[in-house]
DNA sequence: TATAAAGATACCAGACTAGTATCATTATGT
DNA sequence: ACATAATGATACTAGTCTGGTATCTTTATA
């Protein structure tokens, strides 16, 4: 019940990082120093953020990677979806079927109420906040 | 990132329909008939609120389950640490060791306050108020 | 043209989830 | 006494998720 798991935990601080240079390319090799994140599992975690559009990259020698956007318009909520889908804390278990018990369906409208407060919340913290 | 999972789900349903029965005993075979819970499945979630203490059961024939406290007294949250574990959306994943990245442990910080007030919701969830 | 970088993909072990299967124990009704 | 209907205890399993590894390809630069 964790509202972020280690992939996106890693993506905010190798972002945090890359954000600092300003716009420089960061390559892989830099962040691992700083980040104690396994170099692969980095890797992968960049090639999944310049994929959702949030980092540049560029190949080469001397290439790396940089922000896509400025600071205040990435949200946590987009590393979120990145990693984790879709932002739902309470998709009812029996989708298409009508709820068979009121009891449920209460518990559940009110599990909506305090998701929606969440979900607000974590797109109000950018990554500007976080710097 | 669901805040409850199915045997949570499950159980809320069953105390529902026991809770309905004002203090008699319902066994699993009854409480089979109105929910769509596979039966060996019912009897476990049961037999875990048996030994939290929330449901108490008696033996043999025509024994069954019923309500141990009245149903202001049973929380949501009862039912979320009794299925799900402790609640705590926010474990820091470098448990004993400094945090090496200030930019995630203010995400940290900011998660906490989040799951604060999760927590103080579902608190305020009883048995009462789904009935 | 060697090298240092990212891109793409496939794989893997362990934990968790949802559910099944079995046998033991106990109270009831006849 | 005893068949029966109930819970107690426990072990198993298939599938999915999580965190991470391994390997090969492509591309830009000095």
């Amino acid at each position: 019940m964790k509202l972020i798991n280690r992939d996106t935990d890693y993506a905010v601080r190798a972002l945090c990082v890359i954000a600092r240079e300003g716009g420089r390319l960061v390559s892989v090799t830099r962040l691992v120093k700083g980040l104690k994140i396994p170099r692969p599992f980095l890797r992968k975690i960049l090639q999944v953020l310049n994929k959702k559009g949030i980092l540049k990259s560029r190949k080469g020698k001397r290439g790396g990677f940089r922000l896509n956007f400025s600071l205040e318009k990435i949200l946590l909520t987009d590393l979120i979806e990145a990693f984790q889908g879709p932002l739902r804390l309470n998709e009812c278990i029996f989708k298409k079927k009508i709820c068979p018990d009121r009891g449920a369906c209460v518990l559940r409208m009110r599990i909506s109420a305090i998701e929606e407060y969440v979900v607000s919340e974590l797109k109000a913290i950018t990554l500007a906040s976080l710097v």
